[in-house]
DNA sequence: TTATATTTGTCCGTATGTATG
DNA sequence: ACATACATACGGACAAATATA
């Protein structure tokens, strides 16, 4: 059963919510350097909604710098750690 | 001065004509429970009305409990029959 | 090599939510 | 009340890159 519906009574846009749950989990290490984040179809799956908002949240989080996204392989965390090359994976947007 | 605030014959406001029809064919069976209702768009179409005046109708619509509105989706008939849930999709305002 | 499955990239059409003239 | 524009969301479709059998 998915996390959340796509009610419209969410007090977030649903994409905010699926952003915030990746954003926690990835800094609470759930998912380790290097690692791969749920796919596009895992996260629909989980939290009820269409691949284009799991997509949205998901380019935040590249756009934030948390994650690099590879072509047909997936998105992994990224190193934070001092002296680890970020990668430069897509342009300077900090936060919303 | 108001041209007819006090005038028994003046018509109703454009967005009560589209309630009063909306209404009259949800309750007929028209659409069933579960069933989306023609979208904004259409109901500008069918009607002749802007957008905002058709979304005013299936704002009241959804507060008294006759519709749900799903977010990218449309609009869907709510199940009233005995033990059915509500769903809850707007503030109780039964009636003006 | 080919075939299949998975994953991301992109595009289309439709619908609702919101804001501004 | 009307007209327009944009943001957000759903659903489907196809392409491209990757991984595995």
């Amino acid at each position: 059963m998915p996390e959340n519906s796509s009610d419209p009574h969410a007090p977030r846009a649903p994409y905010m919510e699926v952003l915030a749950a990746l954003t926690a989990e990835i800094e609470a290490g759930k998912y380790a350097p290097g690692a791969l984040i749920p796919s596009d179809a895992q996260l629909c799956e989980r939290f009820g909604v269409a691949r284009e908002t799991a997509r949205r949240a998901v380019k935040v989080l590249r756009e934030r710098g948390l994650i690099r996204t590879e072509w047909g392989r997936g998105s992994r965390v990224v190193d934070r750690s001092a002296g680890a090359d970020p990668g430069n994976q897509g342009p300077a947007v900090p936060n919303a």
